[in-house]
DNA sequence: GTCCTGATCCTCT
DNA sequence: GAGGATCAGGACG
């Protein structure tokens, strides 16, 4: 069961929430492989760590999409991250995905990211997008149809959910705003 | 044009 | 636990 417009619409710190358990598709020609969300961060209009902070660019455009759209960065040079677009277009609101539990098509990845231990294939968010073969070419792509798009989570008993800072901000000690989620106790997290 | 910074990851020690 | 790789975007002149 595919998530809907209706569901990316919602308050984007609600949305990186409720990602959490929600499993990630991509059928690619190498194969389809499929990653449960365990860890999200929430960037909000108006927040000084999001890129849309300074207005709208070209790099940044992907964040001023519709409601599930994907917005793929390049960034140190070397790698990329993966955020899904919330609210309405124009409100330049996103969720990025920082780990995946990975779920299916497991070789697929290895051959990707190279041959390592289960948890840590997608524990941090560009090797999640490595693993999963995310590229630039997703970026504005609609996360609504195939080959890239989320499905709901099954289960039907939630794990608790931990709040804290987000990772990497400059403002560290003086960030009081608890926009990451993971599921407690998992072990394909990015980082405790 | 030039400089600086970073929503990271890997390789040492 | 620390440091390096490596380059695009944005600020400033």
């Amino acid at each position: 069961m595919l998530l809907s417009k209706e569901f990316y619409l919602q308050p984007t710190e609600k949305v990186a929430q409720e990602l959490l358990g929600c499993y990630l598709v991509h059928e690619s020609p190498e194969g389809r492989t499929v990653g449960r969300i365990v860890e999200t961060e929430a960037y909000l209009e108006g927040d000084v760590a999001s890129h849309a902070y300074r207005g709208q660019t070209k790099r940044n455009s992907a964040m001023f999409g519709p409601p599930g759209t994907a917005y793929v960065y390049f960034i140190y040079g070397r790698y990329f991250c993966f955020n899904v677009v919330t609210r309405s277009a124009g409100v330049p609101e996103a969720v990025l995905i920082r780990a995946l539990e990975p779920i299916g098509g497991i070789d697929c990845m290895r051959q990707r990211i190279g041959d390592r231990p289960l948890h840590q294939l997608c524990n941090g968010p560009s090797k999640l997008v490595t693993a999963m073969g995310i590229t630039m070419a997703d970026n504005r792509r609609s996360l609504l149809v195939a080959p890239l798009y989320i499905t709901q989570k099954e289960d039907t008993e939630s794990r608790a959910i931990v709040t804290s800072t987000r990772i990497g901000l400059k403002e560290g000690r003086g960030d009081r705003h608890l926009l990451r989620y993971y599921l407690e106790g998992n072990t394909y997290i990015s980082k405790k």
